[in-house]
DNA sequence: GTGAAAATTTGTGTCGACAAAAAAAATACA
DNA sequence: TGTATTTTTTTTGTCGACACAAATTTTCAC
């Protein structure tokens, strides 16, 4: 069982506990910590946070909006599978996504969107550089979201981030097996993106968020063809 | 103040209540009925629909979630205003998931989807034939939801079907003007687009979707013009 | 000993109540 | 009379408790 986050009672302002407990379980979810399928009991929680059961499901319900837990009507609420099944469309709009926000951005980017971008760039660079897989994973979210962001489409911007959130959860389950050559070849690829955004080159923003995510999703791919291959030589 | 829906108490299942008050709530805001802005008493919800407050919060918190409306902290929740200075985005975004959907539709659909999309085009059809403002604008949202279930695409579908609710909110602003030319060019092309689905030709599917959607973006931008022409005049 | 029925346990769905925050009203003061 | 401050009212955020449903265990019949 892993270390569970405690916090003590009554340090948070009313008002902020729904959000609270969202943010936890949210980052646990994504993270692993609770793995697909695993039963979220309502009174656990509320113990383990120290507060009523009310805000609890408050949040329950936020996540399961987002797909992030599925909620079995007078039964306990799990944490949601990942559908292995149908990855293909979840690369299929994640694709899609990286091409119109990276559009949209060299479209409607603004001056101060770019310093954000190259920001969370430095960030992601860095993480490679020290090769944390983890940082990677987490950076490189950053990094697409600040241009879904200067996109100025919320609509594209919501599913996008949805996307990027349940990548974040499949990453993390091959995290171990990055090899240091691929993330480099991101790293230049960002750079070009950048580029071409500032330019204000549709065309060529689109091209390369589409090499993007051939690249990614081949990864990914490949990550979860390799892992299958274990799993029967078991 | 329009007529407002009211029900007898304890005659619902345990565990129902959050999916009622939500499919209330919910149909009133896309009916107009409450206006944009309009604040939310929740204990004045709750005597109306004879239950406590803790589903309707859930309810609340469900319909935020899908940008239906607006949570300010500690103080009341409004109906989500239309915002008319980012329509672009909307229409955006309204096109592109009528371009993927129909296109997946071409590629993925099954013998029985064909079945479901004939049947809401009927329904269509006798909405136009009639002359049913408000029945064509909910035929068409269902016909055009059957293609996206064809699609087989979650992560589109959900998105698709967000903006469909929200253009079912605009149209209804404006219901009254739609003068009886262009729904039947709708019939037509909605036969179209189910030809091309069965003939599995991608392309074309994505073409007439795409010129589909032009329609109606330009009829809702004329609608609007128009409204904001009577509006000067005052 | 096995299977069905009954009882118990566990955990969700809903409720009414209270406390904190914001808005509205009332009062004081210049 | 206008403005600042206090008081009251309204409404949300949170809590603890109870009722009901499902799962589990126990009991009992055969």
């Amino acid at each position: 069982m892993p270390e569970t986050a405690t916090r003590k009672p009554a340090e948070r302002k009313r008002g902020s506990g729904v959000q609270f407990v969202y943010n936890v379980l949210r980052d646990e979810i994504l993270d692993l910590a609770l793995a697909p399928g695993t039963p979220i009991d309502e009174i656990q929680l509320a113990q383990r946070l120290s507060m009523s059961r009310t805000p609890i499901r408050e949040a329950l319900v936020r996540l399961a909006g987002e797909g992030l837990v599925t909620t079995l009507p007078n039964r306990s609420t799990v944490v949601a599978n990942i559908d292995f099944l149908n990855l293909h469309t979840f690369f299929d709009a994640l694709t899609l996504m990286y091409r119109v926000t990276t559009r949209l951005a060299a479209l409607n980017h603004q001056a101060d969107d770019l310093v954000t971008i190259r920001a969370r760039q430095a960030e992601f660079a860095k993480a490679v550089e020290e090769q944390d897989a983890l940082a990677m994973i987490a950076t490189n979210r950053e990094f697409h979201a600040a241009i879904a962001a200067a996109a100025r489409n919320p609509y594209y911007e919501s599913l996008f981030l949805r996307l990027l959130d349940e990548g974040r959860r499949l990453l993390r389950l091959y995290y171990s097996s990055f090899n240091d050559q691929l993330p480099k070849r991101y790293v230049v690829e960002h750079e070009d993106m950048i580029a071409a955004i500032e330019a204000r080159d549709v065309e060529k923003a689109d091209a390369l968020a589409n090499e993007h995510a051939d690249q990614i999703v081949e990864q990914i791919r490949n990550m979860i063809a390799r892992d299958h291959r274990q799993k029967i030589a078991l």
